[in-house]
DNA sequence: TATGAATGAGGATTCATTCAT
DNA sequence: TATGAATGAATCCTCATTCAT
C-alpha cells in the first residue's frame, strides 16, 4: 500500500520539468485543492472526483499519494498543525525569552500561521471526528503544544512574573482564543489587531488596572 | 463522562411543522441516542440504522419525527444551543446586574449547560460543516450570543468598570474559552474550577496586579 | 452485518403474497439468476448490477440477503454441493446395501444432481479460487464425500466384493469422472447413459473379462 | 509442493506475433512468477503489479511480452497444455503400440506432465471462465486430446483388446481421473502410484476378476 | 527495451429514503 | 403510528493499460 509521503521530498535541485521527479508539484496541486474543498464543505460532501478534477489530476492519482480519502484529509491537517507546533517548540527552546515574551511569541506564531493558512481552522473543526486511527497522532501533537505552553506559564509563575492558579487550564485556553478569533472574528480583521488582543486578554483580562 | 441529559427541551412549536409530536417518549429515545452517537463519531459515520437500532425504534420511525438525517442532527444542536442563548438573554434582560456580574452570569450559564450536556461541544465541532441550509440559523443564534456579550462589555467599558479596546473580539473569545476547557480540559475537571478560571482569565489575565 | 441466511427460512404457510414474509421468493430469484450468470461468465465478469437487473430486484437487495459478491457466489455452490453430499450420506446410512450397490447409488445420486443442476459443474470450476475464507467449509464437505466413498470401497474390499489397492485414490476419482462427463460430455448425453458408463468404468474398467 | 518448473517452453513462433523475444530470461521470470501466482489465487485477485513486482520487472515490461492480462494467463495455460497434447500425439503416431500400451503411454504422459507442473491443474480450474476469445483454442486442443484417446480405444475395441460401449465417454474420463488425483490426491502421493492406479482403474475397474 | 507514474473506466458497496403492510 | 424490506443513487477505490522518459 502506498504511504502518504511527506510533502517535502527530494529537495529538488532547481530544474522543474526536466527529469522525472515523483512529482512534488502534483502533490502540491492535490494538497492545495483538497484543503480548499475540505474547508468549503464538510468531509462527506467532498468527492474525490471533485478534488481530482479541480487539481487537474486523474482520480487514481490521488491514490498514488494517499491511501484513502481520510488519509488525505488528515495529512492536510496534521501536516499544518505539526509544523506550527514544531516551530513553536523550536522557538521556545531559546531560554533567553522571559515567560511573558515566550507566550507572546507563541500567540504570534499561532496567529501568524492562522493568517497564512486561512482554511486551516475550518478544517480543524472536524478533527478527531473522522478517523480514530489518526486521532492519537493529533492528540499527541496538541498535547505537545499545551505542555510547552503550560511549562512556560509555570516558569513565569515561579519567577513571579505571572499569576495563574491553573496553568494547565490557561495553556489549553490559548489555542482556543486563537481559534475563536480566526473562525468567528469579523471579516477583514488584521493580524496585528488579533494577535495584540489575544495577548492583552491573556495578560491583563478586561478589568482595569488601578494605575492605568 | 456523565450521560447526556437531553439537549433538546420539547419539540415545542414551529419546528416540527407545528405538528404535535405523536409519542414524546419515543422522540426522547431518538434524540438522546442520536446525540450520543453523533458525539462519538463524525456525521458520515453515524448511520440511521445505528440510531434506530440503538434507540430501539424502527428505521422508518425516524422519519416520523424528522425530515432527514441532517434535520435530526441540526435539531439536536440548534435546540440545545438556542436554549442556552435564550436563557442567557433572559437573564441579562435584568439590568440590575453590573456588567462584570453579567459576564460572570453568562460564563456560568455556558459552563453549566456544558456540564449538563457533555456531548454538546463534541457535536458542535462539526457545525456549519454539514449543511449550508441550516447554517444561517446557527450563525444567527451565535451572533445573538456574541452581541449580547459585546453589549454587556461595552456597557462596562462605558461605565469604566471594564477596559477593553475591542469588545467585539473579547465577546467572541468567551465562548471559545468555554469550548477549550470543555473539549480539552482534564477528565474530572469540576464545574466550579472551570467556571472560576474562565472568569478570572477574562477579568484579570495572568499578569500579576501590583497590589495583589 | 447481514448474514447470508439459509435459503429455507420460515416454512411459509401457503399464502404467497399476503403478509410480509422476509421473502423466500426474492431469494430464489436472486439465487437462480446468479447461478445462471456465474455459470455463463467467470466470476469477475459478472456484475452485481446484472444479477440484480436480471433477477428483477434492486442492487441493494442483494446485500439484504448476502454479505458480498463472494458470499453470494459461494452460497450458491456450497448449498448445492452440501445437499448432494448430505443426501448421499443419508442414503448410505442404510447398511442394507452391498458396497457395489452403494457405489452405484452414490454415482446415481451425483449424476442425478448434475443433470438437475446443469450449471453446477460450471460453477464448481472455480471453487477454491475466490475466497479463502469459505474454502475450508468446501473442503470439509468434499472430504465428507470422499470419506464416505472410501469407507464404502473398503467395506467391499474387506468383503471380497471389490478389489482395490488404493480405495482412497479411487474414492476421489469418482466425483472426477462425473465432473468430466458433465463438463465435457457430448450435448444431449442422457442421464442413464452417463450413469451407467461411470458405473461400468468404475466396476469393470475397459479390459474385457474373460467370460464376457 | 515442488516449484513450478516452467510450463511454457519457448515463445516459439507465431504466438507472440512472430516477433523474436527481446529477453528470454525476463520472459522466463514473468511466466514462472505468473504461473505461481495464478495457481495460488483466482484470476481477479492476481494483479499485474504483483506479477511485475514478484518477477522483478517493471509493470510496463509485462506489456512488452504480452498483450493483456488475459493473454498472459492463457499463454501460460495453453502453451503448457498444448505441449502435452502435442507430445502425446507424437507418441501415439507410432502405431507399433497396442491400444492398451498406448493408453498407458498417454496416462503416463499426462501424470508426468502434471507432476512436473504442479500448478497446472490449479490453473486449469478456471479455464474457459475468463475469456471467451481464447476458449475456442483451448477447446480445440482438448478435443484433439480426447479424439486421439477415443481413436485409440476404438482401435482396441475393434481388435477385441478392449471392451467399451462408449469410447468417447471413456476418452474424456481419462483426463478427469488425472485431474482428480492431481488436485485432490494426498500430499506426497508419488507419481508411480498415481499413474498405476489410474491405469489399473481404466483397465480393470474395481470389481474383482474371477481368475484373480 | 524497460520503466513506473499517471490515468479513468468500471464495479462493489453503502446507506438515506420510501412505502406497503 | 410504526415498521423494516426494498431500493438505487452516490461514491470510494481498484487495477489494467498507456506513454513519456
Amino acid at each position: 500500500m502506498a504511504r502518504a509521503r511527506s510533502i517535502v521530498r527530494r529537495p529538488v535541485s532547481g530544474n522543474r520539468a526536466t527529469m522525472q521527479v515523483p512529482n512534488e508539484q502534483k502533490l502540491r496541486q492535490i494538497t492545495d485543492t483538497a484543503a480548499r474543498l475540505f474547508a468549503t464543505r464538510p468531509f462527506h460532501k467532498v468527492r474525490l472526483d471533485d478534488i481530482a478534477a479541480a487539481a487537474g489530476v486523474g482520480k487514481g492519482t490521488l491514490y498514488v499519494y494517499f491511501d484513502s480519502k481520510e488519509d488525505l484529509y488528515f495529512s492536510l491537517l496534521y501536516q499544518g498543525f505539526a509544523s506550527v507546533v514544531d516551530g513553536i517548540k523550536a522557538r521556545l527552546a531559546d531560554d533567553a525569552l522571559s515567560s511573558a515574551q515566550a507566550l507572546r511569541a507563541v500567540i504570534t506564531e499561532l496567529t501568524d500561521f492562522a493568517f497564512r493558512n486561512p482554511h486551516f481552522y475550518e478544517l480543524m473543526r472536524t478533527v478527531g471526528k473522522v478517523s480514530g486511527q489518526s486521532e492519537s497522532k493529533w492528540n499527541a501533537k496538541r498535547k505537545e503544544l499545551i505542555e510547552v505552553l503550560e511549562k512556560t506559564i509555570r516558569r513565569g509563575v515561579k519567577a513571579r512574573q505571572l499569576a495563574d492558579p491553573h496553568p494547565g487550564l490557561t495553556a489549553l485556553c490559548i489555542p482556543g482564543l486563537v481559534r475563536s478569533i480566526m473562525l468567528f472574528g469579523p471579516r477583514g480583521l488584521d493580524q496585528k489587531t488579533a494577535t495584540d488582543h489575544i495577548i492583552r486578554l491573556i495578560e491583563r483580562g478586561i478589568v482595569p488596572r488601578e494605575g492605568s
